[in-house]
DNA sequence: CATATTCGGTCAAAGGTCCC
DNA sequence: AGGGACCTTTGACCGAATAT
């Protein structure tokens, strides 16, 4: 504990690429204090921005200033540097819940090392080397910070009332069976329930319009069905659809209820046994909408960083329960598989002319496709552009590509006024 | 954590005015006294003016230095810890005016510890007991069944040296561009690889053994992946493959070096930002491999506690450094999504009839695969079956895929017979 | 060139260990 | 069932290098 000195600093965060982005990343504190600490924990939301420079965000003594990354007193800086550099490895000798504050740090180092690494301190930052922060900033980009608030008041906005207010075993019996044109019907609600929700995300309506679109676009057909799987928790047998259809798992043509089985036994079932809570429902949809790769992004490393944001956020509502972060993550990749097919099923009905099919759902969720499927999760646009020089037989997708849709466009407008 | 730096440096005679002292002081019935003033106590001993620095001012041993507030031997430092701490209350049984020397500084403990205090030593000096510093360090901190140790042995034991070899700018360009037959080649040597990195888990040789097929033969693309990006983690416009050849970003085949170029983006630069370490590439490996949905598994739930286990130990390689282990998890989507498009490519290819594709990539690779692309992810084996009941067009599908390969099988049952 | 920040290092004084 | 010789860890304070 230090007695002279006070810092206040404002923190603002630049940007460069890569590798000091990455670094860069790790550094912004994350507002709530999840664990320990709940006097912190409730004045932090809002009411002292100082507190995270003059506390130390490990043991809440007061803090000499950032030390390998986080705001930390004198012991907790001098305690990672010994712990790395020595290559201490501890043992929690209880739950590895130990409560780590100025009283207790020393009970148990274990916990205390993990906290460390929990409040933003790195490993490369200690040692010989001297860690140059921000040699050099890109466009001065200040990047915004998710809260769950703003993440649940998103969700809330796109809640739909029947859905929700129909009884379990109940109505269900009493919906009636999809037919395609009822599936294309209840696609288009949620798309511009999609759209919707994430104009009540600042950060995104902050985004170049171009990239707004782009991250629209890209993951549309996820977002699509992981909002299935989560409206179809209570259901054993069938999806339940926004327009309060139903999709069964036998009985509707083959193609859909293919994808509705896979959604049931891949998403639905493993989301039912975590028992997904709201928050970590809307952490884990915005970790989906800010994919960073596969786009033809002009600020990849903005969306990156509100990625990075939106599963830190998703850690915390966990709450630390063990394995369950990773469990949610995990149910990404079968929601790209599924919504692959489930794209590569509209395009096969679209080619056999089965149905007729929306503008807008042409755009968002066939506008990238190809016969090849670079659709759910492209590469670059410029090396699809530049291959697509070279390829005849997809230049036609090439303006697709390149071409910014009007209605979509129009929609973002009126997004990005309500927020300007 | 200090209070001010005077009062245990410079003076223990400060004791007066310190209140908590004088409460000490109560806690043990003061009488009347000889020696009354420490100062006087230290002095009378030996008449030596810094005796107070090289004597203990208890019992007069050689001092080891100020201990709670005062100069004194280890023995009377760890006495007085020991009282403060096990909240110890003695009696004399004399007239507590039993003399306190080295040579009978045991014979009352009442006495020593009243002494203790005259001498300045503080109960508030004396912590709250400290985590064990056991010299016999447990770490290994194995997490069910799977070992970080038996994920690491696995790993080394397909480590190529030759491509570890080659240092980075020097031998790089000597590298022969690779042809598609190369490539070819390349990936029955990685898939080959794979499977003797299986044989490695026990865990996985356990397994049925139509599930240890499975297992190989679904995520078989994203292990070529996975491998490729990590041994390209020190180029920055090439990808490196087993067999020393490399595929650069531009001037190979148009198809091959899209797939080329995406990994780079999508997967090299992400883990060479996180500057991925050894252990965890080993997690994460395991954690692609025991994909417990998408298959036809006889005992998904094995798999999926496999899966559990193996991102817990990943969870544990990263050290808890914040954000850290969604970062590597969020890999997994893009990963997918470019094994997945490398297996297009290929079927591509084999459509053209550009390449003689030998019968093991034949079966790994694109064994599952169908035109609508089942293959990287399938659903169900059974619903499958079942709706190619009502769809003949893939009905050569399903013998495909409830055929289990000799060649495969005949590898998996030496491998089985390794372990048993 | 001054100031603020954040590295690395130091060492008194805490801690713990373990034979006696 | 402590005592105490011996070792490790902690953290307040310092100087140095760097960005501002």
């Amino acid at each position: 504990m230090k007695l002279t000195g006070t810092i206040l600093k404002l923190e603002y965060t630049h940007y460069s690429t890569d590798r000091e982005h990455l670094n860069n990343m790790m550094l912004i504190p994350l507002q709530t204090d999840t664990t320990d600490s709940p006097a912190s924990a409730a004045a932090s939301s809002l009411s002292q921005p100082d507190g995270s420079r003059t506390l130390c965000s490990i043991c809440a003594d007061r803090a000499t200033g950032k030390h390998y990354g986080a705001s930390s007193c004198d012991g907790c800086k001098g305690f990672f540097r010994r712990s790395i550099r020595n290559n201490h490895s501890y043992s929690c000798r209880f739950n590895r819940k130990c409560i780590v504050d100025k009283d207790k740090r020393n009970q148990c180092r274990y916990c205390r090392l993990r906290k460390c690494f929990k409040a933003g301190m790195r490993k490369e930052a200690v040692q010989n080397e001297r860690d140059c922060t921000n040699t050099h900033r890109a466009k001065g980009q200040t990047v915004g910070t998710l809260s769950i608030s703003v993440l649940l008041q998103a969700e809330a906005s796109v809640q739909q009332i029947p859905a929700l207010l129909s009884p379990r075993s109940h109505d269900i019996n009493a919906k009636k069976t999809a037919c395609v044109g009822d599936v294309f019907e209840s696609m288009k609600q949620q798309l511009l329930l999609l759209v919707e929700w994430a104009k009540h995300i600042p950060e995104f309506c902050s985004l170049p319009i171009d990239d707004r679109v782009t991250l629209l676009r890209t993951h549309s057909a996820e977002h699509l069905i992981l909002g299935a799987a989560r409206r179809s928790l209570p259901c054993d047998n069938l999806i339940l659809l926004g327009n309060d259809f139903v999709i069964p798992m036998s009985g509707a043509e083959v193609e859909v209820s293919r994808v509705a089985f896979r959604i049931q036994e891949e998403l639905v079932k493993p989301l039912r046994d975590l028992d997904i809570t709201d928050q970590e429902f809307a952490c884990l949809r915005t970790t989906v909408f800010f994919a960073p790769d596969c786009l033809g992004l002009e600020s990849p490393q903005v969306v990156r960083h509100l990625r990075f944001q939106a599963h830190l956020l998703l850690e915390e509502a966990t709450c630390e329960q063990r394995g369950r972060f990773g469990e949610l993550l995990l149910i990404l990749p079968p929601l790209q598989s599924v919504a692959w097919q489930m794209v590569e099923t509209l395009h096969l009905a679209k080619l056999l002319g089965e149905a007729r099919m929306d503008s807008l759902l042409l755009e968002m969720l066939l506008g990238e496709g190809t016969k090849t499927g670079d659709g759910l999760c492209s590469g670059n646009d410029q090396t699809q552009e530049q291959h697509n020089d070279q390829r005849a037989s997809s230049s036609n997708l090439t303006s697709v590509i390149s071409h910014v849709s009007t209605s979509l466009a129009n929609t973002l407008s009126a997004a990005h006024t309500d927020w300007h």
